[in-house]
DNA sequence: ATTATCTATAGATCTATAGATAATGC
DNA sequence: ATTATCTATAGATCTATAGATAATGC
């Protein structure tokens, strides 16, 4: 909060615009007229290119927010823990979790696919960070970091869309069974992947 | 080939605005003007509207017409085989090499993220009838069904990602690799596992 | 004679900006 | 005095169709 009070109403703005846009994105909306959404934001038509140079400029910004914020959530709720096993299946439980508690920032996920794994951000590369420990720990014995990487996103992803497809099913249920299985394929003797997967949770709301 | 010549030319125009909208879905151009599309079809505008009311409904029959061509080629080349484990192991073999060797199909199905996994035609569907043969045969000794294929599918089209964001990445020793963590996974034993999937395969250009 | 296709375009829609207004800094 | 925002709109772009042309059926 060193800014004056014009930066801040700058960066209220901006934020309104961002915020919307994740709803567009959200709902499937990409084609959306940007009239539609700064009147959505509450925002004058003029004022979206004080911030954005076009409507894939806010788009790409709307989903690296959505990414930063809940990949910094994660670090908050596993902080504490010191099995690196621990930290990716809590990650990997809250995760889909996520999909029904943020439905919107799921569903931004989802509707942007697999574009987000590249980037070095975001939740990819603090799920890489998990697995590379683990391995340095002898607590998984996969093949290639990488390759481990790839199944453990695809999955996250393929849940959300599960979950949202059938909103009778379970989804904490669901969501450890699946870690429970990436477990094992990791290199987890099969009594303790089920055992770790089952572990209490902290809040998601915190 | 029942049809007269009317209705062949006909089928004719249609197929080649599939073709043309199967490129734009490739190159991420969901936007594109329709005029382009007939122009790369090369088929005028106004026929648009004898096959189409919209572009939705043309990238729409886009996206099912490359799922069915390629699910087909999946059967026919996995027709012979009695182990449903091995059924398996070969169809998502095949449709890892699937993303370089069919890199516009590939993209069609990764710009469309998850949403044909619903659908209950497509890959989605034949995956789900492997494992559940698989089951039946003992040959996979998982919790839930439909858990497996969330994260098989997700798997492959992480896969193809990867793939196509790394062009120097060996795709058979990729694809293979998290084939067999797929098997174990699913109940396999580890060695067995290995071995389905480095067996030969046939070729995809069929 | 019938059907599909093509060309050309009216009207609808959207983008990007100009110029006016409001808020804040100093 | 400066900066951000707002309203209003010119001009660009796109959609959907009308009417003309070409291909096929009978």
């Amino acid at each position: 909060m060193t800014e004056n009070r014009l930066e801040r109403r700058k960066a209220r703005t901006r934020a309104a615009l961002v915020r919307a846009a994740q709803e567009f994105i959200a709902n499937g909306r990409l084609n959306a007229p940007i009239l539609e959404i700064t009147q959505s934001a509450d925002v004058g038509m003029g004022s979206f290119y004080n911030h954005f140079e076009s409507k894939e400029d806010l788009f790409q910004a709307a989903l690296e927010n959505a990414l930063d914020t809940f990949g910094q959530v994660l670090d908050d709720l596993t902080g504490g823990i010191d099995d690196p096993a621990h930290v990716f299946a809590q990650s990997f439980r809250l995760t889909g979790r996520m999909h029904r508690r943020l439905p919107e920032l799921s569903k931004v996920l989802l509707h942007n696919g697999f574009e987000f794994t590249k980037s070095g951000r975001g939740l990819a590369h603090r799920a890489r960070r998990d697995i590379d420990a683990a391995l340095a720990a002898g607590r998984f014995t996969v093949a290639d970091p990488e390759l481990a990487l790839v199944i453990a996103a695809g999955s996250v992803l393929a849940l959300g869309q599960l979950l949202h497809a059938e909103p009778e099913r379970d989804d904490a249920a669901a969501t450890d069974q699946i870690a429970e299985d990436l477990l094992r394929m990791l290199g987890v003797p099969a009594d303790e992947a089920r055992e770790i997967s089952r572990r209490p949770l902290p809040d998601l709301d915190a």
